[in-house]
DNA sequence: ACTCATATTAGCAAAAACGCTAATTAGCAC
DNA sequence: GTGCTAATTAGCGTTTTTGCTAATATGAGT
């Protein structure tokens, strides 16, 4: 959903995370080592993140690898440039949120 | 700042005000109409976007005018491309705070 | 099986967001 | 001044988010 993605970036610790990953996977303890808040709650913020499709994971062994989802973050810049401009119809928050 | 901005996009009925003002600048009672929730917490969604300067407010004699501020949401949705792709550095989003 | 490293989930408390009704401010008309 | 409309602010309770520590899972190695 389209709120869930919003709300997902709504936490400058969560958009970081997202700045890391731009530069390529990354592993969770590796993500996690980053910042200073405890290690559960950069899982959350992970899992927050996933809930939203901005991540996704994968099991290496004994870790865990996260990816940026990057369609997932364009379909959101392409929602609020839809905000801009354009003398279309008002609905094209509804089509997007499909 | 950047995070009140991504703070006031989290919550769908501010996100949906933008999308009416998109097409033109409107009163707040004008607006407030639109919506179920009670006026006061329209009004209060209002004070949000101002804050996080994504609209502006402008008396017109005994009513208020709301217009969108196109280029905050504009730099909104370049931070949010800027977490995708781009070899870049680490510190789009250090720059783009300022 | 036991142990270690990696990561998540549970459970709790503090803080913030949400939305209401009631009260207040701001401007216009009389 | 009073009265009326437009809008915000105050105050409250409920819900959600946040972040911690402690407990639990999951996989690798021995």
């Amino acid at each position: 959903m389209q709120n869930t993605v919003f709300k997902a970036l709504a936490h400058p610790a969560r958009r970081q995370v997202l700045a890391l990953l731009r530069k390529g996977p990354r592993l969770a303890g590796d993500l996690a080592a980053e910042f200073e808040s405890s290690w559960p709650t950069m899982s959350r913020h992970l899992a927050v993140l996933k809930d939203a499709d901005l991540i996704t994971a994968e099991r290496q062994g004994n870790q865990i690898l996260y990816r940026v989802n990057t369609s997932v973050l364009e379909d959101a810049a392409t929602a609020l440039l839809g905000l801009i401009g354009g003398d279309n119809g008002d609905d094209e928050l509804k089509e997007a949120a499909e």
